[in-house]
Formats: structure tokens, sequence, C-alpha cells
DNA sequence: GGAAAATGGATGCTATAGCAAGTAAACACG
DNA sequence: CGTGTTTACTTGCTATAGCATCCATTTTCC
């Protein structure tokens, strides 16, 4: 595994590790407690994104739906929230704003008049290759140090997470 | 490393990866993208924790405020924001929705008005154990699996991936 | 054909997240 | 003092996220 970086806040973190004692039960580690970590990392991540989109117009929402859009253009609400996968709920509204900002527009499937097809918009198509470099970019920072093995174990641990959380969850509600 | 489970969802994956083509650089591997991962592993972990909440009568934005409130009770507003680490905004709201739940009350520091010190009602106390177990039960979930390294690692890489990416932050913004 | 069920979206509502700007209290400094 | 700055919190606004429910269209099945 590659050296670990020494960066200036390392110095800033709490020396003593932030725990909870409580009754009848091991105390609990705050930082160690993986909810705690990921939940910070998505909003860093998010952060460092937005960050970057911002110069192109793109507003972080919008961004996962344009990569399943630039992978397949045309397709239905319902096939978007499902890629992704996305509530579909969520998935409205994002297309709402993205409609007003001239990302896509809604066209309705003459075949079965139910269906809500998007198409890209030429802005939309153009801001293909520069969103996809501020991906890259924040993968980069996240990613700064770490070896090719480290980033593949790295993406194998949080496949494993969502698989583990994923598939709990369909056992219990189908209990 | 330990062995990787084989649950169902594994079958449902796209054969595939999801990748898009792009001029003057190598395809866009969503799949491989780690914010990607990181953002689907977050709402994941968000839903499992809410799930389990909810029979607690608790919502999931409560949740870390609690910690910082079981760790020392009485805390300002703004060192709870400090510690989290959390946008004081967020919190403000947040405190709002908890003090209409009867979880925390708020009052004015005497010696600084104004500062607000955030107390636990005996109600937020007696939470503690069975919301801290919740998110034992979550962790588990995540890092069913997962042998003592495999966590450490994972542990491990996405502290280095959150330093990394609040470190250029810092030095972006500073220049 | 026609009623019931299923499908695809939209809407109302609440919660979470954070930026920009505002208010009130405390502090710094002449 | 008093006035300008800083600090602590609040408010207004927008975006992201998702549950419950509703509407229009299509499909199923008799």
């Amino acid at each position: 595994m590659a050296m670990v970086p020494r960066h200036p806040e390392s110095m800033m973190l709490d020396p003593e590790p932030w725990t909870i004692p409580r009754d009848s039960a091991e105390p609990f580690v705050v930082d160690d407690s993986m909810g705690f970590l990921v939940n910070r990392l998505a909003r860093v991540f998010a952060a460092a994104l937005q960050a970057r989109l911002a110069s192109l117009g793109l507003s972080i929402g919008a961004f996962p739906v344009l990569l399943a859009l630039w992978t397949r253009d045309g397709r239905s609400q319902r096939e978007i929230a499902e890629a992704l996968p996305m509530d579909e709920t969520t998935l409205v509204r994002t297309l709402d704003r993205m409609q007003r900002d001239g990302l896509v527009v809604r066209e309705r499937d003459t075949g079965d008049r139910r269906r809500v097809l998007i198409h890209l918009t030429d802005h939309g198509r153009a801001l293909r290759d520069p969103a996809l470099a501020a991906a890259d970019a924040v993968n980069a920072q996240a990613l700064s140090g770490f070896d090719a093995a480290d980033a593949t174990a790295a993406r194998a641990l949080i496949g494993r997470m969502i698989a583990g959380l994923v598939f709990q969850a369909d056992t219990a509600s189908s209990r």
C-alpha cells in the first residue's frame, strides 16, 4: 500500500478519539463509525464537484442525470431513474431544473403517451467533455497518493458495503 | 482479504461496464468513478440508518447532533457545528426540528448572551443506547463479510480520500 | 367492449444541505 | 466612553432527496 500523505489538516484532528460511553456495550467510537465516515466523504466529494461544475453553470444534481443521457439519449424518466438508481420524485424535480436551465427537453412518447422521453439539448451535449474532466479532477483529488492497488481496493470495499446494505434491505422488506 | 460474498443483486448489475466515450480522452467509466460510488454508498447508508431510527422516532439528521451532545451536553451551536463538522445553517434548522420533537432545549448563555447552549432533554438522553445500537447494526450490515483487516483498510482509505479533498480545497481557497 | 389493474409521471409535503445576508451582543481600540 | 469589528446565531432562498398520493394512459382479463 502506498504511503499515506501527511497533510496539514492531519494535525487539526482531535488527538483523542471521539467516543461515547454507554451502558451494557463498548463505547461508541464515532471516528471509527463507517456510516459517519462515509457521510463525511460524500459531503466533501459533493462540495468539490459542485465547486468545479459551477464554472460550467452545472449543478451537482444534474450531473448523474447527464451521465445517463450522455450514455444513451432519449430515455424515459423511469429508465433514467432505474439506471442511476435514483428516486423518481427526485428525478422529476431535477429534470424540471435541467429543462429550465436548457440542458434537456421533455417529449411525450408518441407510441406510449404515458412516457416522457428526455433529450439532451445542444448545450447539454456540449458540456459532456468539460463536465467529465471536472469529475476526473475531483476523483484524482480524492485519490491523491493512491497507487493503482489502493484505488482498486477502495472501489472493491465500497462495492461490498453497498452490496451488504442493499442485500439486507431487500431481505428485510421481502420477509 | 476476506472472500467477497456473493449476493443476489450482483447478478442484477449491468454485465458490461457503464462507460461514456468522449473526444480527446479515455472513455469515462461511470461504475469506476469514485465520486459516483461514494454518493451511492452514502445514500444506501442513510436509507438503512433512517429505517432503523424511524422506530425510535428519530430522523437521520438529528443523529450526528445527538452524537455531539451525548459526548458533551450543553455545547453552543457553533461548537457543535465545528465538531461534526456541519454547516451552521443546517444545524439551526436541525435543532429547530429536534426542539420541536422534544430532543433538546435551547438556553441562552447567561455569561455571553450571543451564545445559545443546547441541552439534551431526558428523552434525548434516553435514546442514546438504542440509537447507538441502530448505528452499530447498520455498520455491521455494511461490513458484513469484512474481516478486521478489511474494515481497518476501508476506514484508512476513506480517511485518505477525505484528507485529499479537504486539503486541496483549502489550498485552492487560500491561493 | 368495459371494468379493474398496472404503469409512467406529477404534485404536495417534509427533511437535509448550504450560500448570502441580516441582527444582536461582545470586543477592540482610539 | 463610542464606534467599528468580530462573533454567534437567524432568516431567506435554492437545491437535493424521498414518501405518500394523485392523474392519465395503457394493459389485462372477463
